[in-house]
DNA sequence: CACGCCATGTAACATGTTACATGATTGC
DNA sequence: GCAATCATGTAACATGTTACATGGCGTG
């Protein structure tokens, strides 16, 4: 059960549709969770059965109808409770790291291309994290935004986001460069 | 089929038993996957029976008997494949980062503590990591290790790891500076 | 004498992923 | 005209987690 904190605590920033917090989740909600559209469908489910979140059905003429959905009294006390409890440890799942794991004996050249290629996915997202920090701090600058803003939680992780992008860029760079020279000294 | 190839991969260090690499599977194999120590049992015997690792058993006096496996060379093959195919975007899950996201609502205090203790676990794991890549490099230093040395794949994923941790460590210490900021100053 | 480490597994349950199902609108 | 975006869901399948089961040895 952890899926559910998240989606409360990406709620937490406004009312939102199953569709747009989809969005949000398969760029990784600033970064630090998962998830694809299907399971957030259930998940809304799930916690409006149980009072947790309220949905509101909003009709609309040249699209879809929707529903637009909100964290209730007790959706806060639940994270609350969850924020009280003892964390799970974070980890990582990469690919990609695990092929450079293995790149000496599986074959350089195509782990190289494809770490120049995450280089430039990173690229993109350090963009967006970026522009969402400038959106959430408005006017302000950082340093008075995290001293007086209304709600930090969600500019704190999208800064963690970013680092952790810039910092995934770095070592793919690093690596790539590391195992190139390797290949073209004919190191095996 | 992911963990197939996170074993395989961590298999190449050198043969192991199941409990050792539970162990490494712990600590996160570099923090690049993690993986319980049940899980790993059943896909080293699905790897055994499909020939991608040899098991031999040890007989042990003193402790109870183990099985230490091997890539064979229809697991390199396997490998080289995975390296091949297109590779899944990476993704953190962080429940400590989801509290921090809800930190405005669902009360401060224990985000704080909890961040505080995640410095203390993240120190550890540095130097877990230090230690790892001293005993990798042996005798040479990291440019001449990474140039010329044996397998160098688990050395970066190490560096890569080392790396996330110092960051996420920088990221918690500041998080926790800037919500005790604002209880401090009774921001709601 | 109790606790933790070594060492391996099975079974039940909870989550996460893929495939299927539908259908209008907007931009290229 | 074709692809992408908006919008929501169900069903089948694959993975991951928790609980159970066993048992000797070393250390405080």
């Amino acid at each position: 059960m952890a899926l559910r904190h998240a989606v409360l605590a990406a709620l937490l920033d406004g009312e939102c549709s199953g569709y747009q917090l989809a969005k949000a989740f398969d760029v990784g909600v600033a970064n630090f969770w998962h998830a694809l559209p299907q399971q957030l469908y259930l998940e809304l489910a799930k916690l409006e059965k149980e009072g947790l979140v309220a949905g509101r059905q909003v009709i609309q003429e040249t699209r879809p109808n929707k529903r637009l959905f909100t964290v209730t009294g007790a959706g806060v006390d639940e994270l609350a409770r969850f924020a009280a409890s003892p964390a799970k440890p974070s980890f990582i799942r990469d690919d990609l790291m695990v092929k450079v794991q293995a790149a000496d004996a599986a074959g350089a050249d195509e782990v190289i291309r494809q770490l120049d290629e995450r280089v430039l996915v990173a690229d993109a997202k350090i963009e967006v994290f970026g522009k969402l920090l400038r959106r959430m701090r408005g006017e302000l600058d950082e340093e008075t935004f995290l001293r007086e803003g209304a709600r930090v939680g969600p500019y704190l992780t999208c800064l963690r986001g970013r680092e952790f992008e810039a910092g995934h860029r770095a070592w793919c760079v690093r690596a790539a460069a590391v195992l190139r020279a390797r290949v073209a000294a004919g190191v095996r």
